[in-house]
DNA sequence: ACATTCGGGACTTCCCGTTTTT
DNA sequence: AAAAACGGGAAGTCCCGAATGT
């Protein structure tokens, strides 16, 4: 692919996005996207085939971006509930200054009036969190008559609504906060140890992460 | 309204709600509706001016839902604590039974597509729960330090996302179980007593309503 | 009829005749005639059927103001010649001050676009003003080689088309100078005497039309 | 421009032009232009963005075509009332022969029905007939008294009365005729000299052009 | 290989003239 | 005579392929 064709792909799928995260998909006319992006339809269309192809790039796009973050956040020496936590906060940043996060997030609750199957969020979420619980659980942070599924079920909903509703209330900028509220009130009901405590190593662990940070 | 006019009106608006519900707004046509309801396109405009008219119709019908709801649970001769709990459940029940709940909620996720100012919900229920805690912390039902702003932003967002996600995993017949889930984890933080004994009582008296229901 | 009928009836096509005149037949919807004069689509269906109907009894009315006033115009004691200019003077301040007249004359135009087959007024005033001039040639008033048929075909198209710039130009008020100097351009052509005088005592006759004007 | 392009453009607005002519704007649909020129909406909507933006094509195709007409017409060496008077009869042939003119003609009468201000031909032809007239009396071929603004108003007026008139009457193959005719009837009042010689000049002028006519 | 211009229709929102019911 | 319902278009947009450059 030639340089020019990777940044005409580029700032056509940074268009997209933007409006999908402002309008929906359906609300999004490739009109939209052509204008935004200062290209033409058939540049759009040479890349994406389809104004469901832009959708799936997007989706992709937001998908790649976990593995890698959930690597770095639990690459740390430290407890795994720490961890966790610290990787929540690190969704949140995501979330809060990645378009392309957010626009990933509202395709996918509208993924039925879009026709390709996406691939589940939550679903992942909640398998990936319920690893981590059944880890601490095994190192004691954790009390042992925890439902780790029940549990990751929770978290993952109430972690996913705190978006959602910051979100709707125009307050993304106190997303972290909310964030480490939520494991504030949660961290007691799961038999954890001191909360202040596991607060406190999570944010140090969040603001100066592995090593090298870009 | 002539008797007929009302039943043309509730047909049209009942389709409207399961097709914004399924597809979302920009994603539904008035044809759709037109169709599904079984009437026709100058009936629906006679009732609902545009497109945005049932929307806002729904949306409407949808927050008119909760003050008579709210005070049939509050009624009741109980806890704060518990009768919040039940009214959680009462909600969680009419978000699985009742179509225009779920296109009430899936209309102000979209809200931004729609052209009409809709009412906030969630600031609606963030205060009305706020007051709850209040009350609660003054009757000794939870811990004196709960700072119940933040507390009620935190419950109210576990409460949606749980929905959300519960509606996402197709799982909506185990919103109960995961709403009275989400309390036993977080009553603890939030320094309240035995967790069991308040989520009994809670289920027992949604079971039971007030005494008459219908 | 009674009373309250014939008021609506006439308010109903004095508005139509006011939107019919700015907008045009197709241009002009009834829910615009409805919402003007006041009143409901059903009475305007009752008074006249359809639109086509409206257009109808604008166009009657209008067709039905001319013979009382050439009637009136020709009964002076004075030149023929004379007397068909005091009676294009009178046609202009018809035409200025009422709207009906207006709207008759654009209905006329669109005639095509309506379904009925409206009576023909330039053909009507052709041959009223054909006769004029033979009776004036036989008076001498006009010279004798003189070509009524043409002659009338040129005059009324003259004086139409005076109406149409006017109109255009937005200088309505100006019509009637405009009439009188088209005849003081044509007398000399048409074999008449001193043109002054003829348009000095066509002017008087006018200002003070038979006797008794209301 | 492709070629293929072209061709739909013009395909279409001759189209929309006999459209326009026989039904008027409001009375014309696009889809009516879409059936007729036999090409498709989204074609149409591609060249002309509106039925508005038609219009304004085919009204701006109209006035094109004077200046160039009028160029021809005024470059021969003849008096300025022949040249004038050919001009006429030119116009009154292109009138007669090209669906764009007529169309032009009744569009500009609608064109309070057309959201774009059309450009006022009326007013330009009164500026150019005027002009002339100042220059046909400085070289005495009209009477030294004529008051030209508005001997221009009433020629413009009685020319295009003539068109409407003989439009309806559907008699628009002797319009040539009786636009001489008007001439005939006018030029004595203008204090011109023989009419007949000045007629007979305009004729021949007019019927062997410059030179070289297409 | 990449980009653009042009064209194709189906579809969308909404209004229109009209009839039916109350 | 008012309220309600009816369908058939109206204008205009949408997503996309096909033709046409660079």
């Amino acid at each position: 692919m030639q340089e020019r064709a990777i940044a005409t792909r580029y700032a056509v799928m940074q268009a997209a996005a933007q409006l999908f995260e402002e309008r929906g998909y359906a609300g999004t006319s490739v009109g939209d996207v052509v204008r935004l992006s200062g290209h033409t339809s058939g540049s759009v269309y040479f890349h994406f085939n389809s104004k469901e192809g832009l959708a799936r790039a997007v989706a992709e796009a937001y998908h790649s971006l976990w593995p890698e973050l959930i690597e770095r956040c639990m690459s740390a020496p430290e407890a795994v509930l720490v961890r966790t936590i610290a990787l929540h906060l690190a969704v949140a940043d995501a979330y809060r200054d990645d378009v392309l996060v957010r626009a990933g997030a509202r395709l996918w609750f509208e993924r039925s009036s879009i026709g390709t199957p996406l691939p589940a969020p939550f679903a992942g979420w909640i398998t990936v969190t319920r690893g981590l619980l059944d880890e601490a659980r095994a190192c004691g942070e954790v009390g042992a008559a925890i439902d780790s599924g029940r549990a990751a079920h929770l978290i993952v909903a109430s972690f996913f609504g705190t978006h959602t509703v910051d979100d709707a209330l125009g307050c993304r900028d106190q997303l972290a906060g909310h964030v480490l509220y939520m494991w504030r009130l949660l961290l007691p009901g799961l038999g954890a140890g001191d909360p202040a405590d596991v607060l406190d190593r999570a944010e140090a662990l969040h603001t100066q992460p592995t090593r090298a940070s870009r």
